[in-house]
DNA sequence: CTCCAGTGGAACATATCTGTTCCATTGTGG
DNA sequence: CCACAATGGAACAGATATGTTCCACTGGAG
């Protein structure tokens, strides 16, 4: 089926360039289990995959910041829930995060969907009193995604549990976060 | 003289490397104001010029280490001063933690003195009480190296000051590790 | 001034990756 | 069984990076 082997190609290309961003096509289709031809058939150039790759990547993020509906409740228990909703991305977290310069489509240079969602749901933090007025709203988006990055670099590392890492994760940011 | 342009391609990969892995040789000795020839000069293969700069960085982190004096003094002091001296690392901070797969040799295998330095200075935290109990010294370690990577990236991608950054990142940290 | 170590650049061979074409094989629905 | 869509692999051409050789130039030491 032509939409099943187009995801197993995209799962692999994620997980191969997110541990070398340099790999070659031939590494992908290994990867994938499929003939390096086949991924010319899909995408016909690199930077076909690549840009595939990216918009694969912003609907997964856009569909996990829906699913953690950062609009309700408590700003802190939404942002948990943001949290964990982009904890469960993986490599495409690991990528989005470690291989930005390969990520320079338009849809990239403005800022997502997603990106406006967290800055709100930061300042609605602030408003509430519940973030630290000191730590600006760039910063903490930026550590929340550094966060999440060493979240899995610590399972890498370390052999931690998803679980175990996630709640490191979540203990620190909260405590960074904390007026 | 000799030292003199040898450290000038050093300089000059790190600073290219760490914001493009993949840059080629003629990138480099743009960057470095020499022509490409002279690179292979000092460095015949792109791999000796990776092993050298990994070797630079050892060596530079050691300083570093050295000059924080991390065995002095309040647990929480030595770690600030120990932070503040890794800043200063600037690019070859970002490149050792972005590419880490470039920093291969034997002697990244085994855990550095640097390294062994900032775990004993996390458990002597510990055993002071000063950081939080729950946070274990690896998963620490991994949030000391992200957040001055985290500081840099700030100040890429917002503007801000050098100053301002490692003031946001120390206390962001701060506030993690307390008890 | 003269020598020469250090350098830059042209030119070349080689390796690797990319992108294309062609053909044989497979397996699935009719 | 047959037709056909999908695939894998061989083979090829082109682009790019790497590594080498050679030669001309320059600026400072003697």
């Amino acid at each position: 089926m032509r939409a099943r082997t187009r995801r197993a190609i995209l799962d692999a290309a994620v997980a191969t360039l997110s541990k070398d961003s340099g790999a070659s096509l031939s590494d992908v289709a290994a990867a994938a289990g499929v003939g390096r031809t086949t991924i010319h058939r899909y995408f016909p150039e690199r930077s076909d995959l690549i840009t595939a790759i990216g918009d694969d990547l912003l609907e997964k993020i856009a569909a996990a910041t829906e699913r953690a509906r950062p609009g309700e409740g408590p700003a802190l228990q939404a942002l948990d829930r943001l949290c964990q909703q982009y904890f469960e991305l993986g490599d495409g977290l690991m990528l989005v995060y470690a291989e930005p310069h390969l990520m320079t489509g338009e849809k990239w240079e403005v800022e997502t969907p997603a990106d406006l969602a967290l800055i709100e749901l930061i300042q609605r933090g602030h408003t509430e009193g519940v973030i630290d007025a000191q730590l600006p709203a760039d910063w903490v988006q930026q550590l929340v995604w550094s966060m999440l990055y060493t979240a899995w670099q610590h399972i890498r590392d370390s052999g931690a549990s998803k679980h175990e890492s996630l709640g490191l994760c979540l203990r620190s940011l909260r405590k960074s976060l904390a007026t």
